[in-house]
Formats: structure tokens, C-alpha cells, sequence
DNA sequence: CGCGTGCTTGATTGGTCTCAACCTTTGTGG
DNA sequence: CCACAAAGGTTGAGACCAATCAAGCACGCG
């Protein structure tokens, strides 16, 4: 029972369900599952079927594409609140990319049949799920423009710029091989490229943070 | 008068509506703009606001990324019965890309406020979005796995297999500068790839129609 | 302490881009 | 109907960015 009420008082704060009535809430903490996986540990991966789809309360998620030999291109980092296997499932395909946890992670996983259920009941539902999807499928977009135009260089820049700036200062919320991947790049290059942009005076790295010197000729960078 | 009932017409056979009633239809007939671009026009560009989105009915659209001095990375080709700019358009941003039109189109224009009052009332018509973005999405992704794990050889060779085989023969449905960029190649790396792999024997190019002569080496370079 | 993992640094390679010329096709107007 | 221009495509030579291969370093953990 304290189950069902922890889970829907997390439903309660997560976007895909704000602005929707108790009951429904209620009604889909009543059938969620709730998931704990360890640091590292799958969630999911390529190939597996997709019957229902995944909600990240707390922890982080990557999510990447499998690769020959251990290799592997990171597609996102996924936080608390959003969905992950939404599109698979709605197209009743296995899925495409793999899912691991980057912490220890709280997870709930909602059946197919439940989520159309609650797209056909709540009309408000069904703008929040389509929201989310939009909001990912502009992400992708965003990728491609940068893996296709960017130099690495620019890329790196480009990450740096993205990232929550506090006090001067950002943190690479992952590891930097995991950045890598994401920005299409091997570790070597990426090492190699904040080394050159601190010996340019832009930034100065302390293992996972980074002080940010010059944000005018790291936005420069990304335009020429 | 007429002209309402064509849209209506329209609308039926396309994917984004099947199973849908026909007053709904009606009703989303008599707003949709109809709209007719001539070959190489732009529907949108750009940084433009999206106050609704566009389905194409007849001819084919190309979506781009701008890039400096004329050059532009191609995300897709877009045919009759797809909508397009929906995810920017439900997020409310401005276009993130570029539309042109590869042949004399059709299109209907239909404005967020009436996409959204379906999808509040008609909740097949919401299942029939989510599927729309579904479909893009997992394109993209896909898209994102060919740049960044595969080389030029494997893209092309990817991109033959994926097209509709006739008699042994696929169309190239665009220019080669167009599939280039869509490959994430230049022009001058299709061209040679296409020329490596005739020397090998896989091929047969003929302008834009290439004979496929050895499916089984083709699929093996995907792998290796 | 010693092992493993992740990160850095160095030397070298190589795949793709760039630049430039040429060829081919398309379309246009005289 | 031909001449010409413009655009698209091919071909060649060369340069360059990032990947690869190979050590070495630093940190965390048993």
C-alpha cells in the first residue's frame, strides 16, 4: 500500500503528469511498477521488446546506441521527470537503443495498454506525452545540426555554453568519456580540446568542473 | 466551396486521419489552408514561428538544416500524408529548420489551435499524432546512428538497401547532391563511393537509377 | 599497497573534405 | 534547331582534422 501512495506522490511532481486529476493519478500509480537499479546496472536494452515505457523519478539514465566491440554512441542523459521508450512502444517496436543507469535510479514502468487508455480518456494526458516527444525529437534535431556541422572544437564549446553556469563554474554531469560520445567524439579529442581551450584562456578544468573564463570567444568559436 | 471539398477528399487517405470520423474531417477541411508551392520554393524557413503545421498532400518536401554560405544538411524527405513541423510547433519554438519543396506540392495548412481542440475531443486523432512523432523520432535516431558509427562506404551502401527494390533496380528519389548531404557526405565522397562500389561489382549506376547486383556484399559491409 | 579504470599525452595514420578543373545534362532564348 | 549558360556531377591532387595505436599518469577502491 505505501507502495501505491509513494508512487503516485511522485507521479504527482513529474511533467508528463502535471495538470491532471487525482484519480487518474491514482488510477496509474495503482498499476505502475516501481523499478530500483543500482548504478550501472540495464534498463533496457536494443533488440528487447517495448510493452510499456520507463519514467525517471530520481537518478540519471544514459542512453545510447550499441556499438561494435564495447563501443558505444551516447544518445542523452535523462533526468527525473521524463519518459524514456515512449516512441518505440507506440510504434510496437523492439527497442533501438540500450539504457543504463548512471546512479542509482527510481524508476516506474507503466504498461502500453495504460498509457492509450489514459490518452484516450485524458485529453491533457495525451498533450503532455505529445509535449514530451517533441521536446525529445527537438533534442535529436539539435544533435544532428551538431555532429554534422560542428568541428570538435565547436562542439566541446558548444556542451560547455549548455550547461547550467553557477558561480563561473560548470559541472560535466558525467563522466568525460560519456561526454565524448556525445559529442561524436573519442576521449582523446575531447582531452586534447579543453586542454587547448585553457591554453587559449577560455576555460580552466578541475576534473569535473569546469570555470568558465570567456564566454565571449566560446560563443564566438561556435559562429565562425 | 469546392475547394473544401477537395481538402476533405484529401485529408481521408492520409495517414494522420485514418479511422477518424468524417464530421471531424469535415470540420478540419473547412479551416486547413490549402496551399501549392512551385519546385525549389520555400515553405518555411528558419527562426519563422510555427502557429501551425503543414501535411503534405501531394509532391515531395525537403527538410534542412541551414549551414553557412548556401550549404545546408538535409534531414529528410517528406512525402504525401506526413506533417511537418508539429514538434516545434507543439513546443511552441520557431522553426529549427528549412522546408523546399523538391516537386510542384501540396500542402494544407492547419493552425495549432485546431490541432489542439482535436486532439482534446478526439482522442484516435491524438494517437494518430503520437504516432506521426513516433515515426519521425525514431528516424532521427537512426539518422544519428549512420553519422556516427558509420563510414561513407557503409552509409551509401546502407542507404541503396533501404529503398524500394524493382526489378533489381532502385531510384535514387533526388538529387545525388541532395543524398549526399542527407548521408552527411560531400558530393565529391558519394560520387567516389558510388564509383568504388561499381568497381566491385555491387552496382550498376545509371544517372539516377542504380542496379543493385550483389544485395549479400552489400549487407556485409553494413556489418564489418 | 597494488590493481583497475578513467583520463591524459604523444606519434602516426587515414578517411574525408577542400580546392580546382573538367565533363554532362538541362534549360533557355535567339 | 542550335548556341550558350547554368547547374549538377565527376575526377584528381593535396591538406587536414580527428581517429587510432600505444604509453604513461592519477585517482579510487579492495
Amino acid at each position: 500500500m505505501e507502495k501505491i501512495k509513494l508512487a503516485e506522490d511522485v507521479l504527482e511532481h513529474l511533467s508528463l503528469f502535471k495538470g491532471l486529476d487525482e484519480s487518474f493519478r491514482k488510477d496509474l500509480a495503482k498499476t505502475a511498477k516501481q523499478i530500483r537499479v543500482e548504478k550501472g546496472e540495464c534498463i533496457f536494452a536494443r533488440g528487447q521488446q517495448a510493452l510499456g515505457l520507463y519514467v525517471v523519478v530520481t537518478g540519471r539514465v544514459k542512453l545510447s546506441i550499441p556499438a561494435v566491440a564495447k563501443k558505444e554512441k551516447v544518445i542523452e542523459f535523462i533526468g527525473p521527470g521524463q519518459a524514456v521508450g515512449e516512441a518505440v512502444m507506440f510504434m510496437d517496436q523492439p527497442y533501438l537503443i540500450n539504457a543504463h543507469a548512471l546512479e542509482d535510479c527510481m524508476l516506474l514502468w507503466i504498461d502500453k495498454n495504460k498509457i492509450v487508455h489514459a490518452i484516450e480518456t485524458f485529453p491533457h494526458f495525451a498533450l503532455n506525452v505529445i509535449s514530451n516527444l517533441s521536446s525529445r525529437f527537438i533534442t535529436l534535431l539539435h544533435d544532428i545540426e551538431v555532429v554534422n556541422l560542428q568541428s570538435a572544437h565547436q562542439r566541446v564549446a558548444g556542451y560547455l555554453l549548455s550547461l547550467p553556469l553557477e558561480l563561473g563554474t560548470v559541472k560535466l554531469g558525467s563522466s568525460k568519456g560519456n561526454i565524448s560520445s556525445k559529442l561524436g567524439l573519442t576521449p582523446e579529442t575531447f582531452s586534447r580540446t579543453l586542454q587547448h581551450l585553457s591554453q587559449e584562456g577560455m576555460i580552466v578544468v578541475h576534473a569535473s568542473k569546469v570555470d568558465i573564463l570567456d564566454v565571449g570567444r566560446l560563443t564566438q568559436l561556435m559562429e565562425s
